[in-house]
RNA sequence: GGUCUCUUAGUAUAACGGUUAGUACAUCGGGUUUUCAUCCCGACAACGCGGGUUCGACUCCCGCAGAGAUCACCA
């Protein structure tokens, strides 16, 4: 059974950075009927935060990427909290012990930190093997566990990044246990993968150079090594740096409240970095699912651009609305609408959609760009006189048109199909432009920069507010 | 500094050793009865540098440069 697993530590959101981590194990382990399994790596205590462990649940639920075993779920691991299997490493801690692969390290750390500077100023590498203390207590909680590196050249294998090696130089008699009794991640996530069945690990190309240490680990236990899949990182859109916290990076959950769709987020993080070679540019979660491959995953770092993720979420809008109809849309827009639309009804919500959303960038957008439709928008004559097309026609002339329209709009039967009628025997009867006088009842109506085909707007706004804002106009316009 | 990794347009990427180096976003221009957007058409724009191997190199090899990662009782 293929198994694989996102291990984040609960030190807050789940940023841009990291969650593509989250993404390709999962995509593995679905593909091949597998298990993904959710660990929470929690045994930095200064590092903990309140909250971040549901963060992180929520985050994953809304991109879709629901675990199998973990948190919440459960499973026959139990438990996925580091924290709380102490037990089950301090016994596999005891097997290394009895090995002779591991000593308690009673060297106080200023004498450790001494070590190192005195490395550092001789420019040789710092090695603690090179220290070994020569007498070691019986280990016992409250005392740092090492493991006995055994320095060789080693080579593997890794799915992304080929055949692998590395000297005895870079592999160290690293911490297993603190002090504190809690296991570092290096040792913990050996054991963890080793308790749970993981059979391929999925983490970003930061541990590519742990590697070694692993290794030897994994060889003392004569533990067989799970397929290594080492993720390039995500870098931030101006420097190459990765992108981290420190750098701003948005959490994901930050993306969801800016209106962007989860399907647009999982489109737009799978496809950087990996592509399966077509030139297709939206993917479906179950398309990814059959189409990913780990070859293809790319060597390289990406630089992270919204703009594209933004375009995706466009794509996304309407693809959801053109597949699933305007409901399905509808249904995400809850919490997007602009206060004022508080009062009305899903039905008039629903219309104003129908007609916005090949607009939308995010739904975010819904807030500034319907406004007019729920509440009478501020009359600012000088949009209209400033307007390129209107600004050559006197206030007479608009006020006249305006009336005309409005005479003429009074007696048309209200509907899309009739109101067009109506709009185009307007412009033969004044012998206008469209872009005058479209322009002209475009504004009166809404005051916005802009605003969807004039007989869709007019018909949701209905006949009597569509006359009297144009009313409202005409007199603005004669009291200017 | 040691070790490791990476390098195609502004960005993400495609290309059995033989292509006018393809696609998408962005940008610019044009079209669809107003605006904005959608949609459609078009344009601009790239193989980091230097050596080899080869009839032929973006592709293979070696240097160099640049970028990144890592050297914790953090993960």
């Amino acid at each position: 059974m293929l198994k694989t697993r996102f291990a984040p530590s609960p030190t807050g959101y789940i940023h841009i950075g990291n969650v593509r981590s989250a993404i390709y194990p999962y995509l593995i382990a679905k593909q091949a009927n597998g298990k993904f399994i959710l660990r929470i790596e929690d045994t930095d205590q200064a590092r903990y935060v309140e909250g971040a462990t549901e963060l992180i649940e929520d985050t994953l639920k809304w991109l879709g990427l629901d675990w199998d075993e973990g948190p919440i779920v459960g499973g026959p691991d139990e438990p996925y909290f580091q924290s709380e299997r102490k037990a089950i490493y301090h016994e596999w801690a005891k097997k290394l012990i009895a090995m002779g692969r591991a000593y308690a390290d009673p060297t106080p750390s200023d004498v450790i930190q001494g070590y190192r500077d005195k490395c550092n100023a001789e420019k040789i590498p710092y090695l603690y093997r090179n220290f070994r203390p020569t007498a070691t207590p019986e280990w016992h909680e409250g005392i740092p566990l090492r493991f006995k590196a055994d320095p060789k050249v080693r080579v593997w294998h890794d799915e992304v990044m080929g055949d692998m090696e590395a000297g005895p130089e870079v592999q160290d008699d690293i911490i297993l246990i603190k002090a504190d009794g809690l296991p570092t991640y290096n040792f913990a996530h050996i054991v963890d993968d080793a308790t749970m069945g993981v059979t391929h690990i999925c983490r970003g190309v930061e541990y590519l150079s742990s590697t070694p240490n692993y290794l030897a680990i994994y060889e003392a236990f004569g533990l067989e090594v799970p397929k290594l899949i080492s993720l390039p990182h995500i870098l931030g859109p101006t420097g190459g740096k990765k992108l981290g916290k420190r750098d701003g990076a948005k959490s994901v959950d930050e993306y969801r409240k800016d209106g962007i769709l989860p399907e647009a987020m999982l489109n737009y993080l799978a496809c950087l970095g990996w592509n399966d070679g077509t030139e297709e540019e939206i993917y479906t979660k179950e398309d990814l699912i059959t189409k990913f491959s780990v070859d293809r995953i790319q060597t390289s770092g990406a630089r992270f651009d919204e703009t594209k993720l933004l375009w995706q979420n466009g794509q996304w809008i309407r693809k959801i609305a053109g597949e699933q109809g305007i409901d399905a849309l509808y249904e995400r827009t809850a919490g997007f609408w602009p206060e004022s639309a508080e009062p009305y009804g899903d039905d008039y919500k629903k219309q104003v959609l129908s007609i916005i959303y090949d607009r939308l960038k995010t739904l975010k957008d819904l807030k500034t760009m319907t406004t007019y439709f729920f509440s009478d928008p501020e009359i600012d004559i000088e949009i209209i006189t400033n307007n390129k097309f209107l600004k050559k026609l006197s206030e007479e002339e608009l006020s006249e048109l305006l009336q005309i329209a409005a005479d003429k709009l009074e007696n048309t039967v209200w509907d899309e199909e009739n109101l067009q009628a109506a709009l185009n025997q307007l412009l033969e009867q004044t012998g206008k432009k469209p872009a005058e006088l479209f322009s002209l009842i475009r504004i009166s109506l809404s005051y916005a920069p802009f605003s969807p085909a004039l007989h869709q707007t007019l018909a949701v706004l209905g006949k009597n507010i569509s006359l009297a804002r144009l009313r409202k106009t005409i007199t603005a316009i004669e009291n200017h």
